[in-house]
This record gives C-alpha cells, sequence and structure tokens, in this order.
DNA sequence: AGTTGAGCCTGTGTGC
DNA sequence: TGCACACAGGCTCAAC
C-alpha cells in the first residue's frame, strides 16, 4: 500500500527497534519476492550492528556498519513487524530476520511485488547498488516550478501518469496523485505540456504539503497498511478526492467526485474546480 | 524518445 | 454456494 508518506512511517518506526541491534540469522519462506531471494544465504549480513535506516523514493535501507546493507521495497502489500522470537509467524511472512535481542523482523508480503536484498552501503547508509534511475525527492532544492515546467514541455501524456513517473520526481503515487492535482485544481487529463509555470508551481506546492501532512498523519490506511507497531496511519480522513466516487466535491460544493481510469489506475477528481 | 498496455501475485468484494 | 470478474497503495518490460 505504500507511497512515500506510509515508506517514511515505516522507516522511523524502523529505526530506533533496529539502530545497534545485529541479525543472528535469516529465513526465507519461500523463493522469491519480486526477484529471486538470495540475502538469506549471505553471511556478511549477520554479526553487524545496524548503522541507519535510510530512505530514497519507496525504498528502504537497513545499513550495517561493515558497508553492507538490505535494500527493501515495499510493493503493494508489504509491511513489517517486530515481535518476540518465539511468537507464531502469520501467513504471507515471506522473510524472518532474528535479532541479537531475542526479537524478529518480520516481512510480510501478500502480493509478492516486494523487494529484500543484498547490497553495499556508503557511509551514510544508502545504496551504492540496487536503484533504478531515480528524479529528485519532493523536498530537493533541485526540484521545483521550474524543473517540473522543463521536464514536461516535450510530454503530451496526461499529468496524473507523468507526476506518478519517478524520473520526475519519486514518492508520488496513487493516492497522492489525485490529491495534488485536485489541490492544485488541475484536471488529471490534461497533457504535461500544457500546464503553464504558475500550475508547475502550484503542483509542486502542492505535491510537498499533501506529502507532508500525509507522514505527519502517520500515512494513509487502505485496508492492509499498518505501522511496524500495529498503528494505523490517520491521513485517510483528509482524502478530498480519492475513494470519493459520486460524493460532493469537498473544496467547490458544486462538482462531484468523478472516477476514471489512466494506465490502469483509478483516478479522482473534480470537473468543476479542476481545469 | 515518449507513450501505452500487459504482466507480475494474492486477496476481497460484487453481481449473477 | 459457486463462479466470473473487477479491483487494489508499485514497478518493469515490450511494442508501437
Ligand atoms: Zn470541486
Amino acid at each position: 500500500m505504500p507511497e512515500l508518506p506510509e515508506v517514511e512511517t515505516v522507516g522511523r518506526a524502523l529505526r530506533p527497534q533496529l539502530l545497534g541491534r545485529s541479525i543472528r540469522t535469516i529465513s526465507a519462506h519461500i523463493e522469491s519476492l519480486r526477484h529471486p531471494l538470495t540475502l538469506q544465504q549471505d553471511a556478511s549480513l549477520c554479526g553487524a550492528p545496524v548503522a541507519a535506516v535510510t530512505r530514497r523514493a519507496k525504498y528502504l535501507t537497513v545499513a550495517l556498519a561493515n558497508g553492507r546493507g538490505i535494500l527493501l521495497h515495499l510493493g503493494m502489500t508489504g509491511h513489517f513487524r517486530i515481535e518476540p522470537a518465539d511468537s507464531a509467524h502469520r501467513k504471507h511472512d515471506r522473510l524472518e530476520f532474528f535479532l541479537d535481542n531475542d526479537q524478529v523482523w518480520r516481512f510480510n508480503d501478500i502480493r509478492r511485488f516486494g523487494i529484500a536484498k543484498a547490497v553495499n552501503v556508503d557511509a551514510a547508509g544508502n545504496p551504492l547498488e540496487g536503484l533504478p534511475a531515480l528524479g529528485p525527492e519532493p523536498w530537493d532544492p533541485a526540484w521545483g516550478g521550474a524543473a517540473l515546467h522543463t521536464w514536461l514541455s516535450r510530454r503530451i501524456a496526461a499529468i496524473k501518469p507523468l507526476i506518478m513517473d519517478p524520473r520526475c520526481v519519486v514518492g508520488v503515487g496513487n493516492i497522492y496523485a489525485s490529491e495534488a492535482l485536485h489541490r492544485a485544481r488541475i484536471s488529471p487529463t490534461r497533457p504535461g505540456k500544457s500546464l503553464s509555470r504558475k500550475a508547475c508551481d502550484r503542483l509542486v506546492c502542492e505535491v510537498r504539503k499533501t506529502l507532508e501532512e500525509a507522514i505527519e498523519a502517520g500515512g494513509t490506511t487502505i485496508s492492509d497498511f499498518r505501522g511496524v507497531d500495529g498503528s494505523e496511519g490517520s491521513f485517510e480522513q483528509e482524502l478530498l478526492v480519492y475513494g470519493r466516487a459520486d460524493a460532493p466535491c469537498l473544496s467547490c460544493e458544486k462538482g462531484t467526485i468523478l472516477r476514471s481510469v489512466q494506465g490502469g489506475r483509478a483516478t479522482y477528481s473534480c470537473a468543476k474546480c479542476q481545469r
């Protein structure tokens, strides 16, 4: 379920639990997630203390003090739990990391779109390999209205799938793309190149604000997202359009929220206040 | 080079 | 109750 705010929330919950701990053993309950799993055979991941937990886009890295680390992606349905090592594992627990404090960190992923891979890390705990080509983080000073306007200038595709393209900016998934476009009063079907510089400024501003507020709220809980401690995010209450098909628009009170499909994904918008 | 659609998996909910 | 289909928060690849 996770977009950037959910991944950030999970990383923040994981960090204090894992820092200073080391892994005793790793066991895999399945051969592969998105890719074949091999990290359970990698002795370099065991014994070294966790030095950092970092996030880049929707990837988390658990970095060890020996320059190795675990690159993780939650896919659509991934989540983590940390619980006593003698507790029973659950259906769809795919990986178990047994820690040196008699706790176990479990990676549960129903649909197996997740990633868990051993990588080399730098001194700051960032992965040295394993990431695809990624655009800037939403808060990167190098990203902004000007950069977005330039990136869109030769693109005729609809703005909604474009703002979700991680080569443009990372972290904007299907929920927050609809939400940020609504807040910026931009129709999701407009060709990318048709956005004015001012519209790009508004969109950048609303992407940042929406993601910040969602992180503040601990993410959005839809169906199966839960924090590492089992808690739920509260941003669902703040959603203006996502999942509200046929309901009255909360922004203009004249329109009705329309559900459409773009690139095979649901889009929600108000035709009255988004142009 | 950019755009579109299919595919990867499993589960849930709906309608017939 | 059984069955078929649509849909779900992400990402990658092939074809046009
Ligand atoms: Zn409206």
